[in-house]
DNA sequence: TTCGCTGCAAAATATTTGCATTCAC
DNA sequence: GTGAATGCAAATATTTTGCAGCGAA
C-alpha cells in the first residue's frame, strides 16, 4: 500500500517523532487539538495502525490496560515509574543466549521480545 | 481486607489453577457459563482485581489489548506464538546482572520486569 | 451482625467499522 | 482519475462504578 503525506499523518508523525517516551491515542488527539488541528480520533487511530503496520512504529502495552507507541529507534526497553509513570529508555540487551538456549529447550522460535522493568525512577526515590 | 470463600471465587480460582496458560476475563465468564454457573461478568472482573490485588494472581498483557492472569506461580517469562495463540512458560532468568547495571546507570529502582517472547512454537513451526 | 460479595444497569475507556466524501499523487 | 485518507456516527471490546440486596464468617 501506497502511504499518502497528508496533514494529520505529518502532524501525528511529528508528534511521535518528538516525544521522549512511548505515547497512546489520547495524548496524540489532545495535542493534535492544542494545536488547532481538530483530527478526527479515528484518523488517529488509523493512522497508528498503518504506520505500526508498515514498521515505522512500535507498540508497547505498560500494564495501563492501552497501547502506546513511538517511533522506531534502536532496539531498547522501557524503565516504567510506577510513581509518576515516566518512561524512560534503557539500551538493548539481546538476550541472545537466553534465546538460544529457549531454542535449544523448548524448540521455540523467537522473533521479538519485550522486556519492560518497573519500579522507581531516580526522582521518585527522593 | 478479609477474602470470603464463594462459589463463584472458588470457580474462578479453580479454573485459574488448572489452566495451563494465563486466561483472560472473558474465558473465565466462558467456562463459568458452561459450568452452568452463570456468575455475572462484573463479578469475574471483581474477584480477579481483589485476587490480584492480595497477591494471589499475577497479571500480564500479550500485546492483545487486554490483560490476561494466572495463578502465581515461580518467576518465569512467557513464550507467546505468533500464529496459534498459545502461551508456553520458560524458567525465569532473574536479569541480575542487567537489573543492577541499570541501577548503577540510571539510577533506576528495579521492583519488578515483565519479559515476553514473541515468535513461533515448535507446533507451528512445522 | 457485619462486612464483603453479588447482580443489574449504566458508564467509562479504548478501539474498530461502515459509508460517503475529500484529497494526495 | 484512482486509491488512500478523512469525518461522522455507530458499534464493539474491555473494564469500572453505583447501588441495593444477599451471604459467609
Amino acid at each position: 500500500m501506497q502511504l499518502k503525506n497528508t496533514p494529520a499523518r505529518a502532524a501525528i508523525s511529528n508528534f511521535l517523532i518528538n516525544s521522549k517516551e512511548p505515547v497512546d491515542a489520547l495524548q496524540i488527539i489532545n495535542f493534535l487539538h492544542s494545536k488547532k488541528l481538530n483530527t478526527n480520533k479515528v484518523t488517529v487511530y488509523r493512522n497508528l495502525d498503518v504506520l505500526y503496520k508498515n514498521g515505522l512504529l512500535d507498540r508497547f502495552e505498560f500494564g495501563e490496560g492501552k497501547f502506546r507507541y513511538e517511533f522506531k529507534k534502536n532496539h531498547h526497553h522501557h524503565l516504567v515509574c510506577n510513581k509518576c509513570g515516566r518512561v524512560e529508555d534503557v539500551a538493548g540487551e539481546y538476550l541472545t543466549d537466553l534465546e538460544s538456549k529457549i531454542r535449544r529447550q523448548n524448540g521455540f522460535l523467537i522473533k521479538s521480545h519485550s522486556l519492560e522493568f518497573y519500579g522507581l525512577c531516580r526522582r521518585c526515590q527522593k
